[in-house]
This record gives C-alpha cells, structure tokens and sequence, in this order.
DNA sequence: CATGAATGAGGCTTCATTCAT
DNA sequence: GATGAATGAAGCCTCATTCAT
C-alpha cells in the first residue's frame, strides 16, 4: 500500500513537471523565453503557482529545463545519425537535413534556442546546446577526414559554420518575398553548401 | 533671445543624444538588448530620466537606434566591399573578413543582434539587419556566376548560409577550451568554408 | 491543504475588498476621484500596492467601484420610494427629500459623483447614475400624470431638472455665509419648488 | 517712439495672453480641465512653454483664468437680462433660456464649468461662476416678490433650483435614446418648470 | 504536498516647472 | 522678454517569489 501511494505519487509528480515543461515550451514557441511567466505557466498546466516552484526551484530553471526539453530531441537526432553507419558525407548531409526540418514545424521555437534571452541561466544551456550541435559535426568530420572522405581541414571553423549555417536557414524569418525560403528545396541547398564547404578542404584563401 | 540653433545648442543635443546611444550600447555590450534601463541609460549618460524621452520616444525607439547603430556599420563595411572593384571571389572573402573581424571586439553586442529581444521594434530591426547583410553576398554571388566565377546555385540559399555561418562565427561564445575559436586561423577557415560553399555548385546529393 | 473557499479565506478576501473600497471612498470624499492613488489606498488599507491588482485590474476598475458603491445606494433608496404606495406627489417629494438628505454627510463625495473624472471609465458609470435617477423621477411622473395628480409635461424634461435641482442642492458647496443652506428648511424648499414645478403643467411662457 | 515701442509691446502681450486663453479654453471645451497641458497649450499659442509661465506664474492660475473666461460671459448675458426692463416672469424665462441655449455649443465646456477639477484654485473659481448665476436669479425672484409677480419663498433654494435645473439640461449628456433632449422644446420645458416653480410659492409640503 | 493570496521591488512614462542662453 | 531643453518627482502596473493555510 505504501509502496503503491509512493508509485502513484511520483507518476502523479512525473505528470505534473511534463505538463509544466509542454506548457513551458509552448509559451515559448509562441513568444520566446521571455513569454514564460511562472503565474500563466501555473494556470495553464493547472496548478497553483507555488507548486511550480516545487519542481522548479526558479524561473530560471524552469527556463533552462525547457531550452534542454527543446533543443535535446534534436541534438539526439543528428547525434544518432552522426553515429550510425555510412559514409560521413551520407551523414553530414542526413544530420544537416534533420536539423532544418525541424523548421517545419516549430520556427519560433528554433528560433528562440539562438536567442539571447534576459536570464544568464538560458545562456548557459544555449552554449550546450550550440555546442553538443556543433560536436556532432565535428565527430562526422573526423570520421570523413580520418577516412579519406574529406580533406583536412579546421575541423572546428567547419564544425561552427554548418551549425551557423543550419541554424540561420533553420530560424530565417527573411522577408516574405523571398520565396523558396523553407522548402525542400531550400533546405537541399543547404546542405549542398555545407557538404561542398567540407568536401574540398582548406583552399588557399586570396591574400 | 532664443537658443541659436547653430550655435552650441545644437552640438550639445548631438552629444547628449551620441552619448544615450553610446551608454545604451554599452549595456547592450555587456547584457543584451534587455540590459536597457532608461532610469540606467540616463544616469549613465548624465541627463536626467525624463531628458532620454527628449531624445527617443519610448525605450523601444532607443533600443531600435542602438541596434541601428551597432548594426550599420559592419553592413556599411560589408556593402562597400560588396560593391569594389575585383573578383566575386576576393569580394566574398573580403565582406566575410570584415564581418567576422567585428567579432574581436564587441562579442557580446554582435550577439545581440541576432538576438530575439521581447521588444517587436528590435524584431523588426533584426531583420532588416540580417536581411541587409544577405544582399550584400546575394549580390556578389550573383555578380560571381555571371562572370563565371561561380556556378549556377541557389543565391538565396548560399547567402543565408554564409550570413548564418559568419554570424555564428562572429557571436560565437563557445566554451572557452575550444582554444583557436575567435583568432585569425578560425576566421580564415570560415572564409574558406564560405568560398568552398559557392565555389562547386549545387552538387548532387547522396539520395 | 489548501485553502478552503468557505472558510476564513473568503472573508478575508472580502474583507480586503471592502477595506480597498472603503479607503478609496474617503479618499474620493476628501479629494475627488483624483484623489484615487493605487499606492495610497493600498497603504491605508494595509496591503502592498500588487494586491490592489488583485482585487481591481486597473485604476479605472477601482475608481468605477467606488462610484458605483457611493452612487448606488441613493439610486436605491430613491427607486424603492419611487415604487412603494402612496400618491405621486408623495412619492415625488419623499424622493426627493432622500437625495438631498445625503448631502448631510458626503457633500463632496456626493460632489465628486457629478464631476467630470479624467477617467472615461468613471464617466461611463456617471451616466448610468444620473440615468437611474432621471429614471425613478420620469417613473414617479408618469404615474402621477396617469393618476391625474399632475397635468400632462415633458417627463424628461421635468425629471432632468429635478435632478438638476436635487444634485445642486445636494452639492451646493456654496460660500457659507449663505446661512442656511443645508439644512432641513432649503432642502424642504428645494423640494417644494420640484413639486410646483411639476404640478402647474406646461403652462405657456411669455413670448 | 518709447511709447510707440510701448504700445505695440503691450498690444503683443496681450495678443498672447488671449491665444493662450483661446487655445486653453478649446482644449477645456474637448477634454475638461484635466486637459490643460502646459506644454501643449505653448505649442498651439504658438509660444515656448516658458513664455506661458510669464503670463501665468502657474497651471493653476492659468485654468482659472480659463474657468473665469468660459463662464463669466455666461452671466454676463444673464445678468444683464436680470437687471432689465419688463417683469421678473419674463427676466427669469430670458435668463433661463440664454443660459440653456449656451449649451448648443460649447457641451463639454458647459459640462467642465461644474465639473470637479483636481485642481483646488479652479474650485475656488467655480463657486463664485455658481454664486454668481444664482445671484442673478435670486435677484430677479426678489424682484418678482416685492412686485408681486412671485409669492415668497426661500429665494435661495429656488435661485439653486434654477441653477441645477438649469446645469443639469445645459450639461445633459444622457442616453442618445432620450431623444428630445437638446432641443428647443426641452429648454422651453426647463424654463416652464422653472417658472412654476418660482410662480406657486412655498405651497405646503405633503407631512 | 498543494494552494493561491500577498508581497514589493522595479520599470516605463508623464508633465509642471526651472533656467541657461 | 522669449526660448525650449532639462529636470525629476510621482504615478501606474508587472511579476518572481514567499508563506500561512
């Protein structure tokens, strides 16, 4: 019986801090961090205000926890495919391609994972973030240069230039009129670009 | 009989302004566009509260001239390049060299400018921002693939990526130990990412 | 393990409310409704200024309660007189006599009710006031014409003056060498002369 | 040429004096006394905002200037018709009407003249604008007593009624629906009302 | 443990008034 | 005298956090 309440108790506290984060990060995908407000957060998971703080000890946790929810699915993606087996172009172009489809679905979120929001707390995980992303790049480049698929090159600089690349098309709420912005089309060109950026190695630069 | 409006008055209103502008982006420098306190700006710059609503409507209008302000002049920098004499190839490192290169100082402001700040004024300045630096490499890749330089490939795509991977490059605040990030090797490499990028074209991808 | 909705909760809630409502009251007695400070009345009634928020939305909302509790009583005793048994003209004078009689206390409270708040929200309810009272003396009229007791009139007319006279009468702060006024011999007057007025009729005017 | 300089300086003094009254007294008319601001009254006099403060060494001085400016015309016109020739009967319907009939233009003006200001120097003035009027009529009803026109009765409170009944439909904003209410029928019905109630004396109140 | 009312510091903005030019 | 930029007190409102129930 003690056992049974204990079970129920921790499932019943699993729910409630999941309904907090999907609540958390919708307001996010609507608004940015800044949406989050620990009081509409409360109400709209349906509980009162004080018991979030029994799960999150600040706003700023609360925060932190959502970026991580946020942005983990994704790092997890691109790392399985970083691991998994084939050439290190077929995953560097998998792992691009499954990042910027995110931006279907979910562009204000994205997008709010690059912002630079008020609360240091955020900041930090951003940097974890950016760079459990760029890591992934970097293990697929190591592979293709260890295996002769790529030439040698700055493994980092490339590393950090796909991730910007991917993220600026990922988030890139350019003008309307700019048409293809988006599609699949888009996104192909993408990784065409980061593949090409990667594939010939470090050229000679003019001057 | 009145304030000469030639006279000093003038010049003292344009300082009294340049020195808002240049206290706020301090702030802005060392905690994002959120860092902005009117009562802080004023007592900074030496003028009383109500003197910073002489000189910007709202604290949303002073947070769109700072970000002008931060913002013009790598775009200024950049369009100039954009617009010389020279290959489309040196044009497109240069612009890229001179972009990054603002990353040596004012990491921090750089960071805010692709920053999702809560004000819509500063969203709306973002993207005229980033949309601002995209023409200028769309311009010089299209000037590239007319003279042959480049290959035919999707402008649009190819300059989202080098804005996204020199933005990523110029804000990019990776943990500490990653040693070169920020030196001139790291932003050569980035150049080359860029170059190699446009130079092969949309070359077929895996699948 | 929670608060209890029926228990002391609730009365203090409500005690709290009243509190708010009451201080702001005598502030609005004193001063007028721009009297009203959020931070005062939260001070006299032993709150901190954010619960004000929690019990009025805004200003406006507060400002429009106290009115509303000020307003509302005469508008009552008013209407029950207007409705009970007896002649007309009874009705019509005890009516009368019930409004002025508040000018006793409240004359600048009953004074602030016919001002002209900055608050358009205050004015809306202003209307609403000065609506019921019209009201319950066209009611009182219109019977009393049906009755025969008073000649056929313009109702609205006749009930706009009375409520003009009763509203002067009843805020009259004239300069106080004027003797009597205020006491039970000037309103008896004041509510004779609405009486005369309305038992001649239309009679013709000069010219 | 010491006069003539003078002359014209005092002319242009008093030029501004009366645009800055002119543009108050519109300002007043649109949105209360409440509306008076400093700056924008400069602005519309087409003057500097320290210049009003020669003219007015305070706000407080200047809204009362603009109260005694909007009402003392006003009872200029009624008092003249007070002391004129013919019967008090008519004097006191001639008054009536040339104060009801103000409220064809100038609602909002009409309606501030009673309205309770922040300010407590306008107060001061508003009492005198109301003593006034109601000395007008106290005038002519005592006029109308020693002639026999009226019977006797507390001058006072009748004078009041007249004051408030008049107020009252010359500042009516009541409901759209109340249709007649403004027209020519209604301030006849106003000054009838007020007729008959100077015309049947103090009649004997019912208890 | 949950509740949600209460807290109060902190931010933006307005505007009457002053004073150097 | 006129100017109008500068002043700064004061007011409204938000929201993260606490704590008695």
């Amino acid at each position: 019986m003690a056992y049974r309440k204990t079970a129920r108790t921790e499932a019943r506290k699993a729910d409630i801090r999941r309904r907090l984060l999907d609540v958390a990060r919708d307001l996010v995908a609507e608004g940015g961090f800044s949406a989050i407000r620990i009081g509409t957060v409360a109400q709209l998971a349906g509980v009162a205000t004080g018991t979030v703080y029994r799960y999150f000890p600040a706003k700023a946790d609360l925060s932190a926890a959502v970026f991580h929810l946020v942005s983990q699915h994704g790092i997890d993606v691109a790392a399985e495919i970083g691991q998994s087996d084939g050439s290190a172009t077929d995953r560097l172009v998998a792992a691009t391609r499954a990042v910027t489809s995110r931006a279907v679905r979910g562009r204000t979120t994205a997008y709010a994972l690059i912002a630079k929001p008020a609360d240091a707390t955020i900041e930090a995980e951003r940097l974890v973030h950016k760079r459990a992303l760029a890591r992934v790049f970097e293990d697929i480049l190591n592979d293709g240069i260890q295996g002769g698929e790529f030439p040698n090159q700055n493994v980092e600089a490339s590393a950090a230039c796909i991730v910007g690349a991917v993220m600026e098309s990922l988030v890139n709420p350019l003008t309307p009129e700019t048409g293809n912005i988006g599609d699949a089309f888009f996104f192909d060109a993408v990784a065409s670009f980061c593949l090409r950026g990667v594939l010939a190695g470090n050229s000679p630069l003019p001057h």
